[in-house]
DNA sequence: GCAGAACCGGGGACAGCACCCCGCTTCGGG
DNA sequence: CCCGAAGCGGGGTGCTGTCCCCGGTTCTGC
């Protein structure tokens, strides 16, 4: 909350008050339904007139923006602190098991993981950081022979957009669903388990997938 | 075609011509941009009015009924036939395989797959003849010590719904994302690969995703 | 406690989609 | 060939979602 309204400088007291219950009616609208959540409805959810959400935010980026930059800092917190544990193997296996929960928790992180938000340029940063990081984990595991060898950053992207279609599609369930699946994935994942099989697709074509996505949604 | 026309007994020969039109256009869309194309789209790239294709077809169901009636009948003889290869293990993976193609291929039949439409029980015959016959597969790989033993029926719709979601998501790319998927997937799948880790969801709870799945795209 | 600026929010214009109505066209049996 | 009926399709209504406008309200420096 400090945060918040520290974000929000020279701005009535009233003013900052209604822009605080946006964020977090937001954030849990967005969370419960996606990023495709009605702005009016996010208004009502807010006790705010519509008017009041398009002044604070007059783009659906800038609303994105402040709703989810401390939760992909946390993310990214989460990566490096799994690069600290010990084996390689459960390192990897811990953070992709993460962010796969908190897509099964959250339905607008679900879809944020895997969409490129032109519009928001620090939450693309963001996001590229928190990437970065699971490279390494991911360049790790490998490195200690628990991963396969033909693994690649865009199998991670694959598997969240898989991972975001079950949870959209499982509602309710998802957690349960989620989890499965990650049991299933991570096997299919062990350097032990490899056959040789089809390659990942380019990462440009897999970035122009997310870009598509962003524009779909409307986050241009 | 000659099928078409002969499940439209009764009707004047310009009348038999725009069904067949609608049906074609309707495939054709719903192939290239899921179950949730507008109907007047379809009416448009049929060449007729919308309300002809409100008199062909009143309800969503009759059309999706009429549009996808056969193709899922190919599913259930690819099964069958899956299930004359001799490799318990083949079998098995070659059904997977074609399935996640499909998907990858027809964005309608990729929600199709994994959603119970109520409204068409034509259409919710044939899918349980497909599962049924999956699951013959599935225990026929799992006798053969092939299948992990903690694979269930649930874990292939849990399996189809990720592969849909990654067809929604990557868009053109969906043939080169969905195989490199299905390779993850059987990998994780052989019973080789299997650690002790989440068990999939109930087939109640599943069942209950799939007609929610139904109910929000419109096909009560 | 007041003046003026900042801020609020109901309601309206506009677009997309589902679904229907009714005057006109076209088919086809006799 | 011709007429009745089956069939057609261009609008039309209702609903939902986006985004804006403007009369009224509330805050804050003095």
């Amino acid at each position: 909350m400090a945060r918040v309204e520290a974000s929000a400088p020279g701005l009535r007291a009233d003013a900052a008050r209604n822009r605080c219950a946006i964020i977090e009616a937001a954030g849990e609208l967005y969370g419960q339904h996606g990023l495709d959540t009605p702005f009016d409805d996010i208004a009502r959810h807010a006790g705010v007139g519509n008017a009041t959400l398009y002044r604070h935010f007059p783009t659906r980026c800038a609303l994105l923006a402040a709703v989810f930059a401390d939760t992909l800092e946390r993310v990214v917190e989460a990566a490096e602190r799994a690069l600290a544990i010990r084996d390689p193997w459960d390192g990897f296996a811990a953070h992709l098991t993460f962010l796969c929960n908190l897509q099964a928790t959250n339905r607008g992180l679900a879809d944020l993981l895997i969409t490129a938000v032109t519009g928001a340029p620090e939450i693309e940063q963001l996001r590229k950081r928190a990437y970065r990081a699971f490279v390494r984990l991911s360049e790790r595991a490998k490195a200690s022979g628990s991963l396969r060898a033909d693994f690649t950053p865009e199998d991670l992207v694959l598997l969240l957009m898989a991972n975001a279609g079950l949870v959209h599609r499982t509602g309710d369930i998802a957690p349960v669903a989620s989890e499965r699946f990650i049991t299933l994935a991570l096997d299919g994942l062990r350097k032990a388990a490899a056959t040789t099989g089809t390659s990942p697709p380019g990462a440009a074509v897999m970035r122009r997938a997310m870009r598509k996505r962003g524009q779909d949604l409307g986050y241009t």
